[in-house]
This record gives C-alpha cells, sequence and structure tokens, in this order.
DNA sequence: GCCAACGTTGGC
DNA sequence: GCCAACGTTGGC
C-alpha cells in the first residue's frame, strides 16, 4: 500500500467534555488537545502529527458515538497545561515543566458533519481493518489511511 | 451498571 | 524482567 503524502486521523472526545459544537464556538474553531495519558497516543501526536493532516473528529462514550466533523492538526506538538495543574483531574505528579511528560497538538474543526455512526462505520466493507473498530482499541487517537476517510466523508456528505 | 480488553503499577 | 492486581476505556 502507497504511502499518503500526509497522515490522517481519528481522534475521540467525549461530547460531554467536549463537542464538536463547543469546539466551533471556541476561537478560530481550534482547541488545545487537553488530557491524553497513553504513550501511544502521546507519541502520535509529538513525532508523527504535522501541521494540516486531516483529523476526523469522534464523539466517545455517549448516547451516539460516531464521526461527527472534520478537523485538522493545527499546530505542532507542545506540553499539556493540566498536567501541571493540581486542581486539574489531568494533573501527573511525576511531570515537571523541566521534563514535561504529556504533549498535546491544538486541532482545529473544518466543518461540523452528519453524524456517522459507529453502527455504520462497522457495515462498511471499506472499513473493515480501520484501527478503531479493532475489537478491543481503546486509543483515543489512531490513524486512518487515505481509502479509509475518503470513505467516511462520503457517508458524512 | 456490566464487562471485555488493555495499560500501568509495583512487589519480587 | 515477570506478572498479578488494579484502573481505565468505551460500547452496550
Amino acid at each position: 500500500m502507497s504511502r499518503s503524502p500526509c497522515n490522517r486521523w481519528l481522534m475521540k472526545s467525549e461530547p460531554s467534555d467536549v463537542s464538536i459544537d463547543d469546539v466551533l464556538r471556541m476561537p478560530r474553531a481550534t482547541v488545545a488537545w487537553h488530557g491524553v495519558r497513553n504513550y501511544v497516543a502521546r507519541n502520535f501526536m509529538r513525532d508523527t502529527m504535522k501541521v494540516g493532516d486531516p483529523v476526523l473528529f469522534y464523539h466517545s462514550s455517549c448516547p451516539e458515538p460516531g464521526v461527527a466533523g472534520l478537523a485538522e492538526v493545527a499546530s505542532t506538538a507542545y506540553p499539556d497545561e493540566t498536567q501541571f495543574d493540581a486542581q486539574s483531574k489531568y494533573f501527573d505528579a511525576k511531570a515537571t515543566r523541566e521534563a514535561p511528560r504529556w504533549m498535546l497538538v491544538d486541532v482545529k474543526v473544518v466543518r461540523k458533519t452528519r453524524l456517522v455512526p459507529l453502527a455504520s462505520l462497522r457495515e462498511q466493507k471499506a472499513l473493515t481493518d480501520m484501527v478503531v473498530l479493532k475489537r478491543g482499541n481503546r486509543l483515543s487517537i489512531t490513524p486512518v489511511t487515505d481509502d479509509e476517510y475518503r470513505a467516511i466523508v462520503a457517508l458524512a456528505e
């Protein structure tokens, strides 16, 4: 399989925490992707993401889980401030400003789409190998192939 | 609320 | 380094 010129991603957010509508109300429709506390997901943000990479904005842990819209990576990685905040649920006592442990990127919503429910994703032949649909997958940030991305955009329109 | 699956922690 | 116990994710 050929390598696409830029990587594409699916990023999960709990709408009770930050929904796509919440982000659309923020300045520049952009949100700092706080709270990732998994090393694989962190490494994707820190090492692999590039500004402009397309992102599928996914709502999880909610009545209607699924892809809620299209977004893009809007910054390079920088330290997640919440790791230093003792009042935050994302506080990490082992992180210091000299040696931050958790990094994030800014994510800019491009547009909200019709919701593509998880059940619809699972019905698609083109998406059977999609990382986020694999049994037991819990990663909040997963890579998406060019073909998978196109198939989901088609469903969202 | 249940539970499968996975990641992290910490004793040894 | 092993691995059991524990905590978390996330759909249902």
